[in-house]
RNA sequence: GGGCGAUUAGCGCAGCUGGUUCAGAGCAUCUGCCUUACAAGCAGAGGGUCGGCGGUUCGAAUCCGUCAUCGCCCACCA
């Protein structure tokens, strides 16, 4: 075989083993007798591009999914994108806008035709660019939210629903987005703080005509008055624009400062209109002066005010969040400088009583967020959200569906038992349309419509409605709005399968329900609810058994990533840096269960590092020469023993890992097999003198364990894993880590007492070298040690291959057993057995009696404090007895060091 | 305003049903070493009164109370 290079290059491996999986299709998955294990991706914006958030979800993903394989399941990751409505379709308006065209001249049709020209350009990119992180999806079953099969899954859903009485149509209160010009559900308004201002205005007090009114008969109550004597209410607002809507001024019944404007009316500032002052408990008394306007068309508890006490209704906002006719004033200006212009007109007229800083809560479009959203009064439809909150409670709280971290499950209930009606409506283009066909209505009547899956399927349904016996299909109007985005991403683990078009078919049984679920906890409501109340609903079973929540990406300094910033790295530039390898063990180094990932770019350097780490590790396995002459030494044995005693013990610890979903930790455990108890301690003790042969039997060991590692890694590493799995021995085409099995047996006790044995041979021989360094001894100089052993006693160390291991790893000359150490020997304790390495004349017995007597003092301090805690009566007593017996042991031990200690002082100065 | 979570070494974290995993690993730091797989390496070392204060207990990082600080989510006081 040719030379390896002594260092790993990712660049020259990634690319060839990715494209050797898909050439023997080993991503790809069918239902067969085996356990399935599937994963649905959360599909990503059809025109987005990869970030560092993506590539954290995905990594974890594809360690799940991987894992699973080498489990022997029928794992299955379905892959896909989202049409994302409303982010598409603003890009799309952009990119026209360049152009010059305008989203209002194009038709329908034109518009989606260049829609689905930018998804065509853009679309999947961010697919192909998961290839590179290793990502093991099932490409061929790549979908999409708008393809056939999903669009058609949506419409039959809705129609479904609708037949249902779940799905309605009415007049609301809706968060507007005077942007995107959309509805926009209540879960998609971000609320932020922010410094603004409380304007205090002065509403006139009057008749029906304006005249002033003077008040009686209210001693003790606060009234204004202006100059001229007239009295005025004061009411704060931090939306004088809003004023020309006012069609109401509201106290509370109770407020004693306020009774003298019980029964009046008052002029609205500017507008001139007269309004009636009303009363209602909804009013804060403290807030302000305690007068409210009342403005229904703009506020929603406005609104419910006008509901309940009979008010007009008056909108003066345009779609686009300028002022309407129905202002009067300010007409075409936008809201945001009306509401400048009118502080200042308002100031002149000296209607303004003062101006307070004030900060306050403003909603803001998710999708656009410099766009505050208005409240706005229309027509959209709406799904009743009680029903399925009642199916979607239960599997999460009763734990067939189990979150991670767990946390979670409270936020979850707590929105699912007060939840809204979801507004489903958008008006846009990009999206499914809603099928709904309305009739042909005469001039103020109100409208009928019919909801089918089609055209023809709704005159159908028309004809069968009195009066509509004889309509042609022409005559029905198609509703003009499309979907909410999230209608259907709910169906996707559903969808995918083609569970609602065709249920019960071999897939959607064989695959349903999906494993693990990978997303972030900011899309819990928008997605992670729905899809379970999707799935209760149409298949009453849980979508997914298991949600495992990541963290945001930060950067180091705990920000968020963001292009104004600039601190968040182009992961394929990173791909190309640290190979895809290291750039998932960076990721993952840095993600704790549940925590945000404070993301550094040195870590994916010891991912790298890690990688050379193992190929380093095969360049060695790899180049030691076999011999048939020699026998298998004893030592080596027992090594190999030991190594496969931790591989046992570190996967079984693995294993649990995972099953709590502690991925960085599970990592950090095969990091530390690997480097440590591989690396460090097993080749060491198992390497052959330089450029000597090993026994055929030590060899094959080693490759077998070297081969149950790369398993243990594969799933964390695909690249270096399966690179190194192809070469450690002949393999046929199409044979690959990814499809092998690891089994081993659970870790004995035989296993445990073997660890526990070396762990004593480690701590001498990390006994030696710490002597060795404090003394400046080379690495090659044999020195000799002395084990201190009592008469008739036995010791670890009387194993002679253990021995020849401590030998051969802290470089002794020679083991001797002794009485007592020896003049001039250095000593060191392991437990309560005491070990020295003579030094002859290099030994600073000043030095080593200050360490001893050092150590003395503390181990008396120790003591102290377990002779106090024995001799508490009710500790002796009530703690339980191996409780007792340990501290007697810790005692014991104790003082047999200090005795070895107190020694090494007598000799010392002897 | 309500809820949830966090606070342990310089940093990001683990520490499960209170006591043998009890004060931990990793990174960083410091000190040696170009030892023949790897200097992207090896060997060794230092570093924390477990946020404060109370309480329960024979025993508290762990349970309870309280305060402080930080973070997240929810909520129609203009």
């Amino acid at each position: 075989m040719t030379e390896l290079a002594s260092k790993y290059s990712p660049a020259e491996v990634e690319g060839k083993w990715y494209q050797y999986w898909l050439d023997n299709k080993l991503f790809s998955s069918k239902p067969d007798g085996r356990e399935p294990y599937t994963v649905v991706i959360p599909p990503p914006n059809v025109t987005g591009v990869l970030h560092m958030g993506h590539m954290l979800n995905n990594t974890i993903q594809d360690i799940l999914v991987r894992r699973a394989r080498l489990q022997g399941k029928n794992a299955c990751w379905v892959p896909g994108t989202d049409h994302a409505s409303i982010a598409t379709e603003a890009k799309v308006v952009n990119r026209l806008a360049e152009q010059g065209i305008k989203k209002l001249d194009l038709t329908r049709e034109e518009f989606l035709k260049h829609a689905w020209e930018w998804t065509n350009e853009h679309g999947g990119i961010i697919l192909k660019q998961l290839r590179r992180l290793g990502a093991s999806c099932d490409w061929d079953r790549t979908s999409f939210t708008m393809d056939e099969t999903r669009s058609e899954s949506v419409l039959k859903v809705f129609c479904d629903l609708y037949e249902k009485g779940l799905i309605y149509r009415g007049l609301r209160m809706v968060n507007w987005d005077p942007k995107a010009q959309t509805a926009l559900s209540n879960i998609e308004v971000i609320y932020r703080e922010e410094q603004s201002h409380l304007y205090n205005l002065r509403y006139y007090v009057a008749d029906a005509d304006t005249n002033p009114v003077v008040p009686t008969g209210c001693e003790g109550e606060v009234l204004h008055q202006d100059e001229q004597g007239r009295y005025y209410a004061v009411v704060a607002t931090t939306r004088p624009e809003t004023i020309m809507g006012d069609t109401a001024m509201c106290i509370n019944p109770k407020d004693p400062k306020n009774q003298w404007l019980k029964g009046h009316k008052v002029v609205v500032p500017l507008v001139g209109r007269v309004i009636p002052v009303i009363e209602d408990r909804y009013v804060e008394i403290e807030f302000g002066t305690g007068c409210l306007k009342v403005t229904p068309a703009h506020d929603v508890n406005d609104y419910n005010l006008g509901k309940t006490h009979n008010l007009e209704t008056i909108d003066i906002f345009n779609p686009d969040g300028t002022l309407s006719e129905a202002a009067g004033l300010y007409v075409g200006m936008d809201r945001m400088d009306v509401r400048k212009q009118i502080a200042k007109d308002l100031q002149e007229a000296g209607l303004m009583e003062k101006v307070e800083d004030y900060t306050n809560k403003v909603g803001y479009s998710e999708r656009n967020p410099d766009t505050a959203v208005e409240p706005r009064l229309c027509m959209q439809w709406f799904l009743s959200m009680q029903h399925f909150a009642d199916i979607a409670l239960p599997p999460v709280l009763n734990g067939d569906i189990k979150f991670y971290p767990q946390k979670y499950v409270t936020t979850y209930r707590n929105w699912l038992e007060n939840i809204d009606d979801w507004c489903i409506s958008r008006q846009l283009w990009w999206g499914h349309r809603i099928p709904a066909y309305y009739l042909p209505t005469e001039e103020g009547k109100e409208e009928q419509f019919v909801v089918a899956m089609n055209r023809e399927e709704a005159l159908g349904k028309a004809h069968k409605i009195a009066g509509f016996e004889n309509i042609t299909a022409e005559q029905l109007r198609h509703d003009e709005d499309a979907l909410d985005t999230w209608f259907s991403s709910w169906l996707w683990p559903v969808s995918l399968f083609n569970g609602i078009l065709d249920p019960g078919n071999e897939e959607i049984n064989y695959y349903y329900p999906t494993a693990d679920l990978v997303t972030g906890p900011d899309i819990i409501f928008f997605w992670v609810a729905r899809m379970i109340m999707a799935g209760e609903e149409y298949l009453k079973d849980v979508p997914f058994r298991n949600v495992y929540f990541t963290g945001i990406v930060r950067d180091n300094l705990g920000r968020k990533m963001s292009k104004q910033l600039g601190n968040s790295p182009d992961p394929l530039a990173l791909i190309d840096k640290y190979g895809a390898d290291g750039v998932r063990m960076g990721m993952l180094l840095a993600a704790p269960a549940g925590n945000d990932i404070l993301f550094d770019e040195s870590l994916c350097g010891q991912g790298a590092a890690f990688c050379n780490k193992i190929w380093n590790a095969f360049r060695l396995v790899k180049g030691w020469e076999i011999s048939d002459e020699i026998a298998q030494p004893e030592p080596n044995v027992k090594a190999i023993e030991w190594m496969q005693a931790q591989l046992r013990t570190y996967v079984a610890e693995i294993n649990d890992l995972y099953g709590k979903y502690r991925l960085n930790e599970a990592l950090m455990a095969m990091f530390k097999l690997f480097t440590d108890e591989f690396s460090g301690w097993y080749l060491e003790m198992i390497k052959p003198a330089y450029q000597a042969p090993i026994d055929r039997k030590t060899l094959e060991a080693t490759m077998q364990i070297f081969e149950q590692l790369l398993q243990v890694i594969h799933p964390f590493m695909p690249f270096i894993t399966e690179e190194l799995y192809q070469h450690i021995a002949e393999r046929k085409e199409g044979e690959s880590i990814m499809v092998s099995t690891l089994t081993l047996d659970a870790p004995s006790a035989e296993d445990a007492a073997l660890i526990a044995e070396f762990e004593q041979l480690k701590q001498i021989i990390s006994g030696v070298r710490a002597v060795r360094q404090s003394k400046n001894i080379a690495q090659r100089e044999p020195l000799t040690l002395e084990v201190v052993v009592a008469e008739g006693e036995s010791r670890v160390t009387q194993c002679p291959s253990l021995g020849s291991i401590v030998s051969k790893m802290a470089t002794l000359g020679e083991i001797l057993y002794v009485a007592q150490k020896g003049e001039g020997s250095q000593a060191f304790l392991v437990g309560t057995n005491e070990y020295a390495v003579p030094l002859g004349n290099l030994i600073d017995a000043e030095a080593e009696i200050k360490k001893a007597e050092a150590e003395i003092a503390r181990l008396q301090g120790f003591m102290g404090g377990i002779q106090k805690k024995l001799s508490n009566e009710r500790f002796v007593q009530n703690a339980p007895a191996q409780v007792v017996e340990l501290e007697r042991k810790k005692l014991a031990d104790a003082e047999s060091k200090i005795a070895a200690l107190q020694e090494t002082v007598k000799a010392l100065k002897g």
